[in-house]
RNA sequence: GCGCCUGUAGCUCAGCCGGUAGUAGCGCCAGAUUGUGGUUCUGGAUGUCAUGGGUUCGAAUCCCAUCAGGCGCCCCA
């Protein structure tokens, strides 16, 4: 049998009705925040993400799918979007665009890691880019959206990190004191953290493992680092979440696994999702544009939401096939009725209304069929009926069935539904 | 990529001190007289016991490998 590869997966029906929510939902929330979709390809040239998001990271030195095409380009399967987004921003001299760019998209991302739980290597993001001000009123907004869509598709119970990370300048000068400050007691760390020590201090910092717990916290912090400009910056991101009543905390410890993140980064939590429990990470990116070879400096902020998860925490609280209700099962009986009712469907259709015709013969079985499709109403549709004029619609909850002309079925049931 | 656990009907699982799969629950199909579902009753179908190899007279049961999933690490969405 051939099986979809490891760590890809089929969305099927009702949880793909669940899927379809969670994209209107999220669709209005950024047409309402004055967002407008960017669509990229899915593939793009492997120096791309090599360049953005940071040779050194583990996304691109371990995760990534990459070939060669025929002509010897290296292709790679985008492992995130954002360097895509800047790549479109800068081919497209969209700078040359009055005002700021509000850019979301939704669509899989390939990451060839371990799947578990929560992690796929085809999973999908939803996220959205604020490219042209380094105004930390856009960090508050982006952060203020991202936590509009989760809670309008239901999401509850999640929580808020933020952290500065700083401009490379002030982040440089804090790698050299972590380094400084992990030297003497390097070799109390598990073999994990020592090797971070060297090659990515920063990491050290979000350690998960206990027994260096005790260390970690006596290491210095990055704010200490941060220069006039970023405290300033994170500061008034901070007063401006707080007028909107946002509940957050400020980790100090929190760093992002992307290399091209400066001052703002956040990311929202969820308790069920296990070990991968974040549902979105974003931050700020001022000198991504550049990196990637703009001339004009792009300033920019974003967050990614993890599609995967996000559905898997709001899953059990949703009635899945109460997002996809079929209206109307018409059951005609017999070759006349069949012709009279695919008629009918057709003009109920029209008119708005999910309607499903049999293909049972026996009434009993095109009720039980009815029953089966958790129909609303059925509607039985034999010669009595053709030659009255009227036709029995049945309420499928209650049992009970009334005689209605062509013309009043829509009305009758909207009023049933409304009573 | 690493460690631990798991893999039996469509689903949830029982069987696992080796003797050749279960009247199991749910679901599915059919029936309980002609055009009335949901509850009930009766009958029925379905498994290369994840895959491949090994031990054995004999393996779903023991061993190995592979694949897949879960949990954790790593990393992140």
């Amino acid at each position: 049998m051939i099986k979809a590869i490891r760590g890809t997966r089929d969305i099927l029906p009702p949880s793909s009705a669940v899927w379809n929510h969670v994209e209107s939902v999220t669709r209005e929330t950024f047409r309402v925040f004055n967002y407008h979709e960017i669509r990229t390809p899915i593939f793009e040239e492997t120096t791309l993400f090599a360049r953005g998001v940071g040779a050194e990271t583990d996304i691109v030195s371990k995760e990534m799918y990459t070939w060669d095409d025929r002509d010897g380009t290296s292709i790679t399967l985008r492992p995130e979007n954002t360097a895509s987004v800047i790549r479109a921003y800068i081919e497209h001299r969209l700078d040359q665009i009055t005002g700021l760019k509000k850019l979301f998209y939704i669509g899989p991302m390939f990451r060839r890691e371990r799947p578990q739980k929560g992690r796929y290597r085809q999973f999908f993001q939803i996220g959205a880019e604020a490219i042209g001000s380094d105004s930390p009123a856009i960090d508050a907004e982006v952060i203020e959206l991202a936590l509009e869509i989760l809670e309008r598709c239901g999401v509850t119970g999640s929580r808020l990190l933020i952290n500065s990370v700083g401009d490379p300048e002030s982040r440089q000068r804090y790698t050299d004191a972590l380094r400084e400050a992990l030297e003497p007691v390097k070799d109390q760390l598990s073999p994990d953290n020592q090797r971070r020590a060297v090659t990515n201090p920063l990491r050290v910092l979000d350690s998960k493992d206990p027994g260096d717990e005790a260390i970690i916290t006596t290491l210095p912090s990055i704010h200490e680092f941060l220069n006039e400009e970023c405290r300033t910056h994170f500061a008034r991101v901070r007063e401006l979440l707080d007028a909107r009543g946002v509940d957050y905390e400020v980790r100090p410890r929190l760093v992002r696994g992307l290399d091209y993140y400066t001052k703002t980064t956040f990311e929202i939590l969820h308790g069920a999702l296990g070990a991968q429990n974040a549902v979105c990470g974003g931050g700020r990116y001022d000198g991504l544009a550049e990196s990637l070879g703009s001339r004009v400096p792009a300033p920019g902020i974003g967050f990614s939401i993890g599609e995967d998860r996000l559905v898997m925490t709001i899953e059990e609280s949703l009635n899945a096939a109460a997002l996809a209700p079929l209206d109307l099962f018409i059951a005609p009986l017999g070759a006349d009725a069949g012709v009279h009712a695919a008629l009918l469907a057709s003009e109920l259709r029209r008119a708005g209304v999910v309607v499903e015709v049999s293909t049972d013969a026996k009434l009993k079985r095109a009720l039980e069929t009815a029953n089966k499709l958790n129909a609303r109403y059925s509607l039985i549709l034999g010669d009595n009926e053709i030659a009255a004029g009227v036709y029995a619609l049945k309420n499928m909850a209650t049992g009970e069935q009334k005689n209605v002309a062509r013309g009043g079925i829509v009305s009758a049931m909207r009023g049933e539904s409304d009573a």
